[in-house]
DNA sequence: ATAATCTATTTGCATTATACAAATAGACCG
DNA sequence: CGGTCTATTTGTATAATGCAAATAGATTAT
């Protein structure tokens, strides 16, 4: 069986709330690198200044996704050099074509945005817009017509 | 290295616009389904008409989220009677259990979607509210300051 | 001095989500 | 009988991502 186990609450990429759109962590970090440069550590609480309270991060997920974008030239990084009170802070700066990235990405956003809409929408219409038929005895009927 | 290679274009979880919502597609056929009992192959169609065009849905993943949902007690299903142009239709029912789940991936996604507009507010407010900074001279320092 | 603690980054690993591809299968048509 | 259409199922590769722990420097308390 190749079949997921449903509903599972095991590791790795799962369906914890609010529901996530795949790599969003990327985009909100090329956001907070365009107000200005920062670390990692900063980034991380500076996720919850963007409203992103409720969307908690995993910080090896954060280091990864600012590992490649760096890999990918969307941002650069540099060794701080003044005293910190710990190891060396990695400071990452967006680049110019980090900053087109990030235009994409909220291009295809928005998108995003259009469709969940829609089908929030749609349901909106069909269910709440006729709550009794939801507990209708003639629905088990009108289901099977339905189904050609 | 444990690094997700940026930007690849391989299988698996991609990132092909518009940027997905982790199992969307549950909902999506849960709303499809509380329209009226269907088969796979229908719903694959339905999806469309949801709006969801620019959204292609994968056939071989439709056919294990429903197997997914039914394992979960979501959906359940008959092997349609009458004849088809082809193998047995497997048709899905919503169940009572499956309506709810539908109810709290809604309340889920609402959510979603108020951090989205959380998001792509902060971008136009700070993106394109100040266009000329984006190519500011005196942008470089004032990152590196806000570094802290 | 050294153990505890804080800040900060890195690495290992397990698991889910999901796309591409092909196999399977019944029915019908030429 | 081969091709084609509808429809479902299975195989497989890989990306995304959370949990946990290792690493490490600096500061503070014992």
């Amino acid at each position: 069986m190749t079949h997921r186990h449903a509903f599972r609450r095991g590791r790795g990429a799962r369906g914890i709330p609010p529901r996530r759109i795949n790599r969003f962590l990327e985009p909100a970090l090329l956001l907070l690198l365009h107000h200005h440069a920062a670390h990692g550590y900063a980034l991380i609480e500076g996720l919850n200044k963007l409203g992103l309270e409720a969307y908690p991060a995993d910080v090896s997920t954060v280091y990864r996704v600012l590992y490649d974008l760096e890999a990918a030239g969307m941002v650069t990084s540099t060794h701080e050099t003044e005293q910190t009170a710990g190891p060396p802070r990695r400071v990452y700066q967006l680049t110019e074509e980090g900053q087109a990235y990030l235009a994409s990405w909220v291009q295809e956003l928005e998108q995003t945005d259009r469709m969940l809409h829609r089908f929030l929408e749609a349901y909106q219409e069909h269910v709440e817009g006729d709550a009794a038929h939801t507990h209708n005895a003639t629905q088990n009927v009108i289901d099977q017509e339905g189904a050609q």
